[in-house]
DNA sequence: ATTTCTAATATTGTCGACAATTTTTAAGTT
DNA sequence: AACTTAAAAATTGTCGACAATATTAGAAAT
């Protein structure tokens, strides 16, 4: 049998080959390891993984749907190019996506989700102390917010657009563009707040929080790329 | 151009039979000739169509992205089951997105899309005196509406999200609820609005209204669906 | 040297066959 | 009859080969 063996994601056992070249292609694409623009060779790509073409090429498919890959009939895949303009578009999205995560989020109140909330930021505020400043393992912990704030959505659809199809894209912009954000503790503070507002059942202060946050961090970003 | 390339598979010469066959089963499975819920057979399908299993396959995965498909590993496809739930969670997003659409369409100001959009209004007005209260046409209109609010955000990834991977759910529980909206004259007025503030270039408010316009939306659904 | 056309090369799209897995059928036991 | 178990059938996953298309290389012409 096509022995592919993949390197890192190698944990389940009834995933596809396919899905197992989806998750490595993933992770290189996002960490820049397969440079961004660049040309996606299938047969050059099949030999390097011991697969098949056809295996392959689902695994690039499952790409294009998130917007990792372009691909062009007849002419194959190239990787998505990171822009200015992409990035714009990328926030308008989570602002508008996010927000509504924090007003459904704050419609529930889950007594699990708020607990959970609660100790997330905990967890945040001592690393916040420990590391004064520096700010080094905030990308992490800031994403660990956003990702749980959605998850208390409650939304599968919204759970499944800004987790699946969003965030890889986030994550390659960050990862490309080497963004660790001076701008931790005031991050942490608007963090608390929008938690706040959650655990108040206020849906529509939360959304105005998440949204005002969300683009505070593109202006920063902005700002970094000049 | 708007919405008008839906059902017209096998024209467009070089294009692919895997793209020629997502785009023939997507019409069947919006318009529930393939039921919702029910198995899909690889080799079934192949053999109506005359192709191998590969291209179908690949057409598959592209309806999965969709989210009118969904895909387990070593069983197969099924369609996806409409359900209450997922009719709100779908305009849930909606709410937020088109909110963002209307917003950027009110902030760019395009005197094209301004054009655009004065025109189709005075169209649907005409459409409304003719048919007086029985809205034969509405659903078409009304897609209309929204599709030409996005395009006119001139954000891609936004358009792409909403007229290609939730228009079609969208469309979906139309076809299949069988919804002849009641409420034209009314979804005509609350149109305008919108239009007239996105004229005016108030984001905020287009936003507003657009919010509105989609949550009253949701609810009359709802109402019908007791 | 630059451009245009043509031939050679490489890449993608499509297919049919085989392997691995799941689902169905049937037999056997209590 | 109901429940396990085992064999059989069908379905999905994977592969290698061929056809259609695009890209590259090279020759001819200006």
């Amino acid at each position: 049998m096509g022995v592919a063996e993949v390197n890192s994601p190698l944990q389940e056992p009834h995933q596809s080959l396919a899905e197992r070249l989806f998750l490595t292609l993933r992770a290189e694409i996002v960490e820049g390891k397969i440079p961004s623009g660049s040309k996606i060779s299938e047969p050059e790509l099949a030999r390097r993984f011991n697969a098949s073409r056809g295996s392959l090429r689902e695994a690039l498919m499952r790409l294009e749907s998130l917007g990792l890959l372009e691909r062009r009939v007849n002419v194959g895949a190239r990787v998505v190019k990171l822009s200015e303009r992409g990035l714009l578009e990328l926030y308008e999205l989570r602002e508008a996506l996010e927000g509504m995560a924090c007003r459904l989020a704050a419609e529930q109140r889950s007594e699990e989700d708020l607990l959970d909330l609660r100790q997330m930021l905990s967890r945040h505020e001592q690393q916040e102390e420990l590391q004064a400043g520096k700010a080094y393992f905030q990308p992490e912990g800031d994403f660990d917010f956003h990702f749980r704030i959605v998850q208390a959505s409650k939304n599968d659809l919204l759970i499944d657009t800004l987790c699946n199809r969003l965030y890889y894209r986030v994550r390659m912009y960050r990862y490309q563009l080497g963004m660790a954000s001076p701008r931790a503790q005031r991050a942490f503070r608007e963090h608390s707040h929008i938690i706040e507002a959650i655990e108040a059942g206020d849906g529509e202060l939360a959304e105005l929080l998440m949204r005002r946050h969300i683009r505070a961090s593109r202006q920063n970003i902005e700002n970094k790329l000049r």
